[in-house]
DNA sequence: TCCCAGGGAGGAT
DNA sequence: ATCCTCCATGGG
């Protein structure tokens, strides 16, 4: 089955830059592959496998998304459980143009302009984004993707589409959680984390990790759950938090986002991370989370000459 | 070659 | 509480 939908600007809050977003590293999910035909997202909405084809025409402040939809089988308003689950992990109802004019005076005020659309995505999956964010410690974007494509290629089950293409879904918690760690780390890559994959995953499959009960939990009290696990310390913690649950107030405090607060409000004047981290909440609300995402862009851009490493 | 990547654990102060 | 060092791995 196969059928074309649009999302256009009445559906979306304030503008958006799809490519800025998919190429911004969040730790939601492995990076969407970008074709000639636009991004490709293979993932299951509610149950059903779907192969998404998504580009964006009109400019970021009339956006319109174009997205084509490959699904292994015929099946009822399939459109419209695609277009909620855009809607979703887009954060496409998040009015942008209201955290802009909230801090029009701000000292990130400048840093709007160029990255005008750049939006927050929300994970699918919650230990897809668990584990995301576990392989993003201590690693570079380019590795931590490249991992994440391998635990789907090696542990992950695959899903066939009726082009004739087929694609290694995420896998479960229970795959990863009987993985053998020195397989895993042989075939994925991921160092030393190998241990905080498979111990999280059984965490999660034993229950004694409840990622769903989170979703219900304060912010504070979701993070001291979360970082009392092996390999999730302060940053990982409100990197799922964030991308995972789509708590906003939680701001991930990386060497970036440190280095770019202590230069613009402090004036290089000492500040741990954790009052890095709360500095960003206090100010900024439950739109710490987009301050900290447009802080990190700039800060890369700005020491890192925009390289993708 | 050395340095670093969207950090964190375990140890010593 | 705060400050080390080490951790695997590949890309600049």
């Amino acid at each position: 089955m196969r059928m074309e939908i649009e999302i256009g600007p009445e559906e979306i809050s304030g503008p958006l830059n799809l490519s800025q977003t998919i190429t911004s590293g969040q730790t939601a999910e492995p990076e969407w592959e970008q074709t000639a035909q636009g991004f490709l997202d293979v993932d299951e909405v509610g149950v059903h496998q779907v192969k998404l084809l998504i580009r964006q025409q009109g400019p970021s402040d009339s956006p319109r998304l174009v997205i084509n939809i490959i699904s292994p089988s015929k099946i009822p308003s399939l459109e419209l459980l695609v277009k909620k689950h855009i809607i979703h992990s887009l954060r496409l109802k998040d009015d942008l143009n209201q955290f802009y004019s909230y801090f029009r005076e701000d000292p990130i005020e400048r840093i709007f302009a160029p990255l005008r659309g750049l939006r927050l995505m929300q994970g699918t999956n919650l230990f897809e984004s668990l584990i995301c964010s576990l392989l993003s410690q201590n690693n570079s974007v380019l590795l931590w993707n490249r991992s994440a494509k391998l635990l789907e290629k090696y542990y992950g089950r695959v899903a066939y589409f009726p082009d004739g293409t087929a694609y290694h879904l995420f896998p479960d918690p229970r795959s990863l959680a009987s993985a053998i760690e020195s397989e895993l780390h042989e075939r994925c890559l991921v160092g030393y984390r190998a241990r905080y994959i498979v111990e999280a995953s059984k965490l999660v499959c034993t229950n004694r990790l409840d990622l769903e009960a989170l979703r219900n939990e304060t912010y504070e009290r979701s993070r001291k759950k979360l970082i009392e696990v092996i390999g999730i310390g302060p940053k990982v913690a409100d990197c799922f938090i964030l991308y995972g649950l789509g708590k906003t107030e939680a701001a991930p405090v990386d060497i970036w986002i440190h280095k770019i607060v202590k230069d613009l409000f402090f004036d290089e004047s000492e500040i741990s991370k954790d009052e890095v981290g709360e500095f960003l909440r206090c100010r900024y609300g439950h739109w710490a989370g987009y301050a900290q995402l447009y802080l990190y862009y700039y800060a890369r851009k700005k020491w890192n000459k925009g390289k993708r490493s």
